[in-house]
DNA sequence: AATGAATGAGCATTCATTCAT
DNA sequence: GATGAATGAATGCTCATTCAT
């Protein structure tokens, strides 16, 4: 439904591609921002066209329903944290600590110039959770992506005696980008409290370091104190 | 024991004072069921007070308002997460490591023992970001002392020596509830394909030795090769 | 979703039954004069509602669709346009043509005694003509019931002797119920202009003179003058 | 011919005149067959310039509104169904009952030959009955035209003796147009399951022998049993 | 102790209509 | 000669909330 123009005129009043473009990239723009920070459902399609300067007719003439305009920027999501993400780090090269570094650093440079896209990855994962339909399909396969390229990343580099081995990969792979999402998250909820920079250290630090590392010995604690009643 | 049997039997002999207890329970139970499932704004009153056996009136009679009931909840989940977190590890003594080690451990049988409670406070803090009221106010609190205990242990561990200095203790603490938090999004999300044990293990692994760890070298990568449209 | 109430008590103020009965039925008379008079799609539920003095919310307590409002008021449609009539048709006994005099009898009678419910059948019948779901389902099963009981009852007359034989039994049940039809479509279009008793009579006249009487020849036409163009 | 194809080819060297002449055929076309399909208010500008290859913008260019497409469709109904319908039966010539004869033939090959047109009337009569406007106006000229014709007829015919006299003209000549709809709704309806030619043999049959016989008998039955509540 | 009835605000969606190009 | 963009009013439906019983 959404489809670019091949040559937009350059002109003094904008040509119909060119305003096509313009209310298209808006309306998006606005749902993005408001869909990451209220949520799919509490967002309505006011607040979206309204925030892009339109009314709630040009959602439908352009999109066709409130779902469509957020499968569609999953779409472009996908392209950022899935496409562009596994071509930097191949491009990389190198080590597998190298590439995981890469990674990391890629996740991290993300989070400055796509913020809200990677957000949006999250929340709708966790608002779709239990929804089925197109959307919550999109999501799945979108992390089923990010996994199996982590888990590969992770067996090569258990191979090379670059990563601990006392995990199994698809677990390691796991707590890795579930650190990816939580750390994301939590900048989210205080950004205006936390130093990204610093951050993006610490988890750059935790994520090596616990990665190539000795086991913990799992000496069991007695957990009878931990008790507690509903 | 927190979590209950969704429908509870109404016993022949049961006091006012019982059947009360019995209702109050019951519809508590399953609005923690369906809010963590379904998520707050997505469940409506009949669902709650249909898995309780009642119906809307009751929770009416019971709460108030839709909102009473989850800010109920959050008060449960305060006492299990906060308060009895922070006892079980003061109880452990020891390093800051060790009780940095008894932390994860109490959290990680929450996983099992209370966790929906668990999960509820990570998605309502989500769902609640930008709606002021008193569940955003009781969510904020609750966050606040988890991070000022945190950070509090992450600073004796940096004096003792027990853990890095590259890092501020504000961000460090911040990592770890964020990894916390976000390995249980994850066990959350594909509870069915994870192995919960191993997934414990690894995140205890990955934070004992990043926290302890030294610095991974922070050379900075050519990003030239991350850029994309937005 | 409607179900009448076992014993309303009669006292003062009416019990709950008795104004659950009072909303139910003057949502369903409302409902009917209204998809009558205006057709289905045309009709909105403010107006329903407001008819009946209550709210579109109450539409859907009670009925759950606008939709349902129809389908309930289809079957006591079903129940007084089949069920009774074929009741009242049988009770008459005698030759086939008595039988037949006393359905047209019955259905003329039903035009004054139930005008709405007779009307709203054949309207509908054309307003979802093509729109699949339930509603087309049930007028579908309707009309069925009415054409084999008629065409039965015509093949009777046909071995009797009584009905012509030179056209199949059924399309002359076919006939007689579209000729019904269309004589309450004539009296619902102009039943200001026209004489109810006397319109039955003449109806009665045909229908009867009609299928007793010969062939008439079918000497063809010349039809080089009908010619039109588009 | 009246009914077309639906999708109007473009050919190479058509002029202005005759581009205008084939889009404007192409939406009376479409617009025709929808609305007797689906009804007016169910069908929808997109799907009339759609079937006839155009967008929305083109009904307004050509006819104003929505509303005006279905007037000019009446005006060329009222070419088929009244002027040229006397235009056959007057050529005729011959007596009263000859006459009679005729029209129902002529209605019989309409239809074949305008099925849709003569279904548009009677649909729209229908669809138009409680709304003020043109169109309804329009319709009811259209079928006074036709009362008023037929009734002469009938008057001719009783004053001859070729028809039945204890029936006002009036009421005869509604009886029989009442019944020539009826079958026509009937037949769209079923136009599956019914044969033509023995429809029409059987209306014209009934007509016939209806309006020439004796009265019968009007021996009122007990209508005791006939009773429902509704 | 709890229910059934009813409300009203909010929301996604449809659609005839307008207008610049 | 016709289209694409956009509007705004209408509509079916959901749901938290109120209240008499």
């Amino acid at each position: 439904m959404v489809s670019a123009s091949a040559k937009p005129r350059r002109r003094a009043g904008a040509s119909k591609a060119e305003k096509r473009q313009v209310s298209i990239e808006g309306l998006l723009q606005a749902a993005l921002r408001l869909f990451v920070s209220q949520g799919y459902r509490s967002t309505n399609l006011e607040q979206i066209s309204g925030a892009a300067g339109l009314t709630k007719g040009a959602v439908y003439f352009y999109f066709g329903s409130k779902e469509s305009v957020l499968v569609e920027l999953l779409q472009r999501v996908r392209h950022i944290v899935v496409e562009l993400a596994l071509k930097a780090v191949e491009a990389t090269g190198g080590s597998p600590r190298d590439r995981l570094v890469a990674y990391v650093h890629y996740q991290a440079n993300l989070g400055i110039t796509a913020r809200d896209e990677v957000l949006l990855l999250i929340l709708m994962s966790l608002e779709f959770k239990e929804r089925e339909g197109v959307v919550r399909d999109s999501i799945l396969s979108l992390y089923e992506s990010q996994r199996s390229f982590m888990a590969a990343l992770i067996r090569e580099g258990q191979r090379s005696g670059d990563f601990r081995r006392d995990v199994p990969a698809r677990e390691l792979a796991a707590m890795i980008l579930a650190c990816n999402d939580g750390t994301f998250l939590e900048w989210f909820r205080r950004s205006d409290e936390l130093a990204g920079p610093q951050l993006t250290r610490a988890l750059r630090g935790i994520m090596l370091n616990g990665v190539s590392g000795e086991a913990v010995p799992a000496r069991e604690m007695p957990l009878s104190d931990l008790r507690f009643s509903g």
